[in-house]
DNA sequence: CTGAAAGCGCTTACAG
DNA sequence: CTGAAAGCGCTTACAG
């Protein structure tokens, strides 16, 4: 991993060639208003003469500081964090950073790896978006971590982090209740791991608001899956071809919902119009899709910017109580509801 | 952007507790095969013991070598882009890099900035996509870099650098002869910027087909757009306003092709019935979508594979002849054709 | 502004 | 394997 050819040029080599002291030379690139204009033209001009190129992480080594931030997703074809990502992305690089990205796949060990790979890059901050069953070990490392770190999307149990996420509870109170509104006494709750705190938090809503109607809940047309499309198939078809049919589903997420909406017409029923259908997290497909979906957004890249900005404070201004900011969803009314 | 508390270990304070030189020390970090067992085990004890953390950055700089690589793209949302990025992400963090990610939005005066920012914190390599109205002055930037640089999806006259992209013109062309075949002989092609190479190239095999079955292009049912939803919409207004309506439409993009189906709809039209629509590149949500999306794939996360290697290929042999891969694109037929 | 010195945490090269 | 020295490219701290 060498690059070989002509030896690059360094800031003594800038000195030189523009008379200048070395001090003089770092003071310049590192924008110091203590330089007379015409000395400063001087040696930009050497600089660029010479092809002078900052050596930033020598810099960063020796002040002991650090430029860049890392953001560790699970997935990167999601587009749940793909805006997330855009939200950190942007924020950051706007004041100065510069993002290393990871990608965990939802593997453990491979988000081990990669936060220790970040460390070891003596990155300034870390953004974590955990894996769901993340070990204690992980906490453990964040916890003893001499690094600012902030989770996002899902909290971890004993961690001493800054937290920013979304109200799963609440978001899907206003769904279930935006569906009874809407006439309809019997609705499914379809998709996602059981075990997930994120699946948890909605059934908590889920099960508010049908209480708050005077409607029982039934156990039966409560059906978990992998939260991808094809789980929201397989619910579904599970569901269907159960007796006493519901009239509406409120599914997991936007992805699940799209299973949904496929297997509700494999079923020869048209969605939105012989059963209504409600995502989570309004991704962008959700607009375009067809019929365009009813969903709760969760404000992905809203998300990310907070965590990006919060993460920035906690870097410069160090010490102070751990913060949790919980974003309130919004229900977003289309077709298929 | 600095971190105080405790003073951090460094290796000299491993090899003191360990009983061991700072040399032997720095040998096991690396893995060298030249230290016994023992030594080794006694040394990441340690290691474990003092909470030590390697530093890659210092060590990079001693060793004039680098472990990070950093990859351009134009627009995270786009899920091209992002599949892209996957296929990137993957094949090189198995290989042992970190990734730094740069994000364009389409604006050439970013590229140049995050180009900068990237040389600065000392990349071993970079995949650049660069913006489609690039500069002079970023093609001399690439070449006068001591940095390898893989250009993907779009090439940059007079770059000297590798490149890796798809075959749009045989794309469009297999696109166009299976609208024909399906008995279309009118056959539009609506959206993307017609100055930029990538529709120039799609123009070609359009006409190409067209012309091998004897049938005449109309410039009037060529309408050009922003290469987005948006854009699709207003390009298949304006073509339904015209007398002689085509019974295809060949699109620039998938997501052009969103676009179109919902202007068609729009028009009391039903696509995939009245009117047959086939995209391009095949990105996720064309599966989903509904009709599923007849298309071309261009491999986004198979490009990116591919510059990754090619990068990786460049950095440790350096020398050797400029590369041009160019992929060959596959119809996809579904349901809206 | 200058100049000389020391140091960030590591690797390199070499004599033993 | 060890040990002492030099150096990667920069910043820091200080006397002038």
């Amino acid at each position: 991993m060498n690059q070989s050819s002509k030896k690059p040029v360094t800031l003594q080599d800038v000195a030189k060639h523009a008379g200048v002291s070395r001090a003089t030379a770092s003071l310049i690139v590192r924008n110091s208003p203590k330089i007379s204009s015409e000395t400063r033209k001087k040696v930009l001009k050497s600089m660029e003469e010479l092809g002078y190129v900052y050596d930033r992480v020598a810099a960063n080594l020796r002040s002991k500081s650090s430029t860049t931030i890392g953001i560790i997703i699970t997935d990167i074809s999601n587009t749940y964090y793909s805006d997330l990502l855009k939200g950190v992305h942007h924020t950051l690089e706007e004041i100065g950073y510069t993002v290393l990205l990871g990608v965990t796949f939802d593997s453990v060990e491979k988000q081990d790896q990669i936060l220790s790979s970040m460390i070891e890059h003596r990155v300034g901050g870390i953004i974590l978006c955990p894996v769901s069953e993340s070990a204690d070990e992980t906490v453990n490392r964040l916890n003893k971590l001499q690094i600012p770190a902030i989770l996002a999307v899902r909290e971890l149990a004993g961690s001493n982090c800054d937290f920013v996420g979304v109200d799963y509870q609440a978001g899907s109170q206003m769904a279930v209740e935006h569906l009874i509104k809407k006439g309809h006494k019997r609705v499914a709750f379809l998709g996602g791991y059981r075990k997930a705190s994120t699946w948890i938090e909605r059934m908590e809503g889920y099960s508010l608001a049908l209480q708050q109607a005077g409607i029982e809940l039934d156990g039966s047309i409560v059906i978990d899956s992998v939260p991808t499309r094809e789980g929201g198939v397989d619910a579904v078809r599970q569901l269907l071809s159960l007796p006493n049919r519901p009239t509406a589903i409120f599914c997991f997420s936007d992805l699940v919902a799209f299973g949904v909406v496929q297997g509700v017409r494999e079923a020869g029923l048209k969605p939105g119009e012989d059963i209504a259908i409600m995502g989570f997290d309004n991704i962008p497909e959700a607009e375009i899709f067809y019929p365009p979906l009813s969903t709760v957004s969760s404000f992905a890249q809203l998300t990310g910017k907070t965590a990006a900005n919060l993460l920035h404070q906690r870097i410069t201004q160090s010490e102070g109580e751990k913060k949790r900011i919980i974003l309130q969803p919004e229900l977003i009314v289309r077709e298929s509801t």
